[in-house]
DNA sequence: CGCGTTTGACCGGCGC
DNA sequence: GCGCCGGTCAAACGCG
């Protein structure tokens, strides 16, 4: 399980395109918060094995409102927005990697304006400063007060998953490419909070970006992952008794019937480039 | 009945 | 100006 994890000011580049947008946003449309996420999916244990955690993740709800296929990939792109908060602004696109069919791109688009409904059962746990709920209207100080407690309340499920996340990585050994801004991320980790999850990467990030993130991008995405995300088709496959709403999602991003040549033609090498996942 | 998904139509940006 | 493409809208539909 792999999961890169991108931010960075952007109109319409894909994580893929990262290295040149810097000097080409400005020409771009508009500048829009982009937080791009690879999950590799692969590894069925662990959707299993984080239902028992029983702690999701994405505590945001999210509505799908449009699906689209991409040209040059064989699979569709999801559209979704935030459905946790009336007038929350907050998207995300889904797609699958089109050279990598096991790899999930989720692409986190503007911000919530909301606190995350965990960091509210966290905050009144914890028996701390109550959060402004109704309003949808949270300030930065707060939404930052919420990360730091998500952020602890998430570490307590750390230690059981990175022994997970070891042995499973050995399948897939770091084809992690996480690009990430520097200077940006800072400032973005308080703007930013699609989910929990990409706060805690953020803020590890800042400790070191180019050594921890990937290891507990993992085991973040990993949770994303399950509560949201499809698996992949082979695993589909094989949990024949788990009819889920992974399973849905999955095949809503299932490869696309391909008419035209040039579609057929980038269907050709995609095949090849496939990691097949063969059911264990 | 409320909420979410599906899907064709529509719109705006961009390249030619 | 035109066509392509990505993104969004909204009506229809399904589900609990």
């Amino acid at each position: 399980m792999d999961a890169n994890v991108s931010t960075k000011l952007e109109s319409e580049e894909t994580s893929e395109e990262l290295k040149s947008s810097e000097t080409q946003a400005s020409k771009k449309r508009k500048m829009v918060e982009k937080t791009v996420v690879r999950v590799r999916i692969g590894e069925g244990n662990n959707i299993s094995r984080l239902k028992n955690e029983g702690l999701p993740s994405d505590f945001w709800s999210w509505r799908k409102y449009g699906q689209k296929p991409i040209k040059g990939s064989p699979y569709p792109r999801g559209y979704y927005r935030c459905s946790t908060s009336k007038g929350c602004s907050a998207k995300k696109q889904v797609e699958r990697c089109r050279t990598d069919a096991s790899m999930i791109i989720i692409t986190y688009t503007s911000t919530h304006n909301h606190p995350s409904p965990d960091a509210i059962i966290s905050t009144q746990n914890l028996s701390q400063k109550p959060k402004e709920q109704e309003g949808g209207e949270t300030t930065e100080e707060e939404l930052s007060k919420v990360e730091e407690q998500e952020q602890e309340h998430e570490h307590e499920h750390e230690h059981e998953q990175v022994e997970e996340e070891h042995s499973t990585d050995h399948e897939k050994p770091s084809t992690t490419t996480v690009s990430m801004a520097t200077a940006d991320e800072k400032s973005f980790h308080y703007l930013q909070s699609p989910i929990s999850s990409h706060e805690d990467i953020v803020v590890v990030d800042q400790e070191d970006p180019f050594k921890l993130s990937s290891e507990k991008s993992h085991e973040r995405i990993d949770l994303l992952l399950e509560e949201e995300e499809p698996l992949c088709y082979a695993q589909i496959k094989n949990l024949t008794t788990k009819k889920s709403d992974e399973l849905d999602f999955f095949d809503e991003l299932e490869e696309l019937p391909m008419s035209s040549p040039f579609l057929h033609f980038t269907r050709s090498i995609l095949s090849d480039e496939r990691i097949p996942v063969f059911p264990s």
